[in-house]
DNA sequence: AATTATTGTAACCACAAAAGTTACGGAGGT
DNA sequence: ACCTCCGTAACTTTTGTGGTTACAATAATT
């Protein structure tokens, strides 16, 4: 499957307007450092707007947090962005006139959605200001390397 | 895109043929049960006996477990089936000359890689015998409600 | 031995979900 | 007035799935 990278973009951008929100930022300058389009940023953008998490900031026109970085857990924008799609899939069209065909849906559900949540507990634990403090302490490694390299 | 039902499949199968192991088992019986073509039933079975999890029996010539149903594990299945996707995507073409294109990938795998081992982790809890068990207490469960009804 | 049933594969097709693209009206700043 | 950018809608492209067709090989049945 191609699988869908609306939620890793959503995090990339969120990072992106707290990193870089001393310049300008249009829908293009985030586009070039995602590597997409324009319209794709701000579909993901008005997704953001409508849910709350960030709103245009009066003075600069920037997109910015409406929430703090440390009150948005990457579980927020998970099911933002990618709530509706379950983690394992079921298949629907099994037989009801056999005893598997019947019954492995019930069962199936169960067990998945404890393994689902088990994931989204841990995506829970993560804010997004988590990811920033994280993204900077890297890049400063990897200059500090490239410097004495 | 399509979502992939192969895990969910697989499953239905190998609970199919230990719940039948009475009758004569064809990929067109299986095909029935899961509502799919029976190539496709043959298509899994090849997974399944490449990884030694299933064989032929002699006798009957039906696909049997070449491993007890309780050393079978959820988690075993899931590495068969779609081990190779991962179950949040990363976004692999994000732009190295920005701070957080240059390093989101690696905080995301890290994050991702502790979430998906913990849903891996609660499918490694469930065997193949729960899951049968479950089908068949599930279907002794509807059938009296159907009786008394 | 001939016939029938089934398997194991390969090659190809159809479908659907996601992202990318084009287009354009509207809002705001200069 | 002009330019930039946003928001949104409509359309196209891409690509992993499952489904289909086809057929040689194997085994059971007569």
């Amino acid at each position: 499957m191609r699988v869908s990278t609306k939620f890793s973009d959503t995090i990339h951008l969120l990072a992106f307007i707290s990193v870089y929100q001393n310049i300008h930022i249009t829908s293009a300058v985030i586009a070039t450092s995602i590597n997409t389009s324009p319209v794709v940023v701000r579909r993901l953008i008005g997704t953001l707007k409508e849910a709350g998490v960030v709103m245009t900031d009066a003075e600069t026109h920037n997109p910015i947090f409406a929430k703090s970085p440390d009150e948005i857990t990457l579980l927020d924008v998970y099911l933002l962005t990618e709530g509706h799609t379950p983690l394992f899939a079921l298949d629907k069209e099994t037989n009801p006139l056999c005893i598997v065909g019947a019954n492995i849906q019930d069962v199936l559900t169960e067990i998945y959605h404890d393994a689902e949540t088990a994931a989204l507990m841990e995506l829970d634990r993560h804010t997004m200001q988590d990811v920033i403090d994280r993204l900077l302490t890297a890049d400063k490694v990897k200059k500090a390397q490239a410097a004495s390299a």
